[in-house]
DNA sequence: AACAAAACATGGAATTTTCAATATTTTTGG
DNA sequence: CCAAAAATATTGAAAATTCCATGTTTTGTT
């Protein structure tokens, strides 16, 4: 646990009460005090706060507990009990499914801050199907299933809300689909940047946080076919990258590429 | 419209209000007379019975039209607004999404009755992301989406519920994407008839109802993939099949190629 | 700073998959 | 019932993609 933790009352209580911790892996013990807390939570209170009110968001609010995530740390678990729903506050995450069989992931899909995570997990009566894991530093609340669950019953109006923002993650996951099981390695390369560019990083000038491995997990593709598509549009003028930093010089040229692949 | 309709007041009216015509499509225009039409949207209740009340059934009844579709006929479609969310009575229905680019079709999933159908779309703010269309003769409710709309704000429960349903569906497409991403052709195929057997024709015997060429488009595969493994399958003793009629008679060694094919 | 591990990069061989050409069988519509 | 269309089937060539081997660079840790 981080010594820089202040902590104006005992919450660690909360925390290990709401907090199921995860097999093989560490968790960032970090977490804010009730004030900050609550600051923070203002971004959940604003997506919800057409729909809720002060009472109901209350009651959220005291199952619910702040975390920081870091790279490359597990939020919510495949095979797990989808015990918990998370309000991400900043950072990314990728949901990511691990092939039982053979060692490979997929990623279904990419999320940046803020979103509500989980809200797919949650309506399955079985365990998680996919992890839900941070490939940059995220701030996290996590909120006890049962008590969103309670809220949802009896407020059909935020039931239909929270849905509708789930939905579009499951949409996300199912353009990716359509983008892998239709189009051959650079078309769908091309969708995965023009994702990001798009819905990530809000700019054709980026630090990539995903490796080319991640990149290839997303598109469906060997490693391979990433680096090279990649040194290969940056001959072309179509990217232009050193290291992490990476800036899409033509994006035009990328959507052309994304529809005649 | 059918000579053999038999109407016992007008409900043409209230057909062609709820019913918005597909284009380029022809539509069944058979549809029975009240009292039938009561007698089977008693599955729509027992699917919903735990959850609402008589009078909000009644509500919905109201605002639904009973319709029989045919092999190859589209219920809701691609690109339309989500108008109407559908109760598949019986028959066999295809998530259908057509590339705008190309002609190419991508099958997301199959569903048998009974089921509730339309309720991802619902959830979205877009228009829908892919068609349902007819691959056996249907029996289906097709009902007024604010209808439902206005239920679910009343009533959370149900919304949960419908949510879950909608969410079942989804995790099929997302569990056969993660099929088509990690697996080769082989694995997939038989993923794709252990799915036939387990979760659409409830046995290991069927008359197969969906083209070489469905099946390429579920297993996301040319036809030419398809025909050969069936009659590599058929020559190894998998399965025997003459004309659509297909028996799988050694399950466990498709199961054993779904993992290692 | 040194070292180990991971990530990035490249090229060719091997494999998988699609495409193209063609023939047979089954289904559909008049 | 017949003709046309669609579906099924088979084959080899072409294309796409992964796998493998190898080397360089970057990152993280002690």
């Amino acid at each position: 646990m981080s010594s820089e933790t202040k902590c104006s009352r005992d919450i660690s209580l909360l925390y290990s009460f709401f907090f199921v911790p995860l097999q093989n892996e560490t968790i960032s013990m970090n977490f804010l005090d009730n004030k900050d807390s609550k600051d923070n939570f203002s971004g959940f209170r604003k997506i919800s706060t057409l729909f809720i009110s002060d009472d109901e968001f209350r009651k959220i609010e005291k199952a619910a507990v702040f975390l920081r995530f870091k790279k490359g740390e597990t939020i919510l678990k495949q095979g797990h009990a989808p015990t918990h729903i998370a309000y991400l506050q900043s950072g990314i995450v990728k949901f990511n499914f691990q092939s039982p069989e053979n060692e490979k992931n997929t990623i279904l899909t990419l999320v940046s801050a803020p979103k509500i995570l989980g809200g797919a997990n949650l309506f399955y009566k079985d365990n998680n199907l996919f992890s839900i894991v941070a490939v940059e530093d995220c701030e996290i609340f996590l909120i006890e299933a049962s008590a969103l669950y309670e809220l949802l019953k009896e407020n059909g109006n935020y039931a239909v809300a929270l849905f509708q923002m789930a939905s579009e993650m499951f949409k996300k996951s199912i353009l990716n689909f359509i983008s892998v099981a239709n189009k051959q390695k650079e078309a769908r390369i091309a969708d995965v940047f023009i994702y990001l560019a798009e819905e990530i990083y809000f700019g054709t000038a980026f630090k990539l946080s995903l490796t080319r491995k991640e990149i290839a997990e997303f598109a469906c593709c060997s490693v391979e076919n990433i680096i090279m598509t990649l040194s290969k549009w940056q001959q072309e003028g179509i990217v232009s990258f050193s290291g992490k930093n990476l800036e899409i010089t033509n994006i035009e040229k990328l959507r052309y590429i994304s529809k005649v692949g």
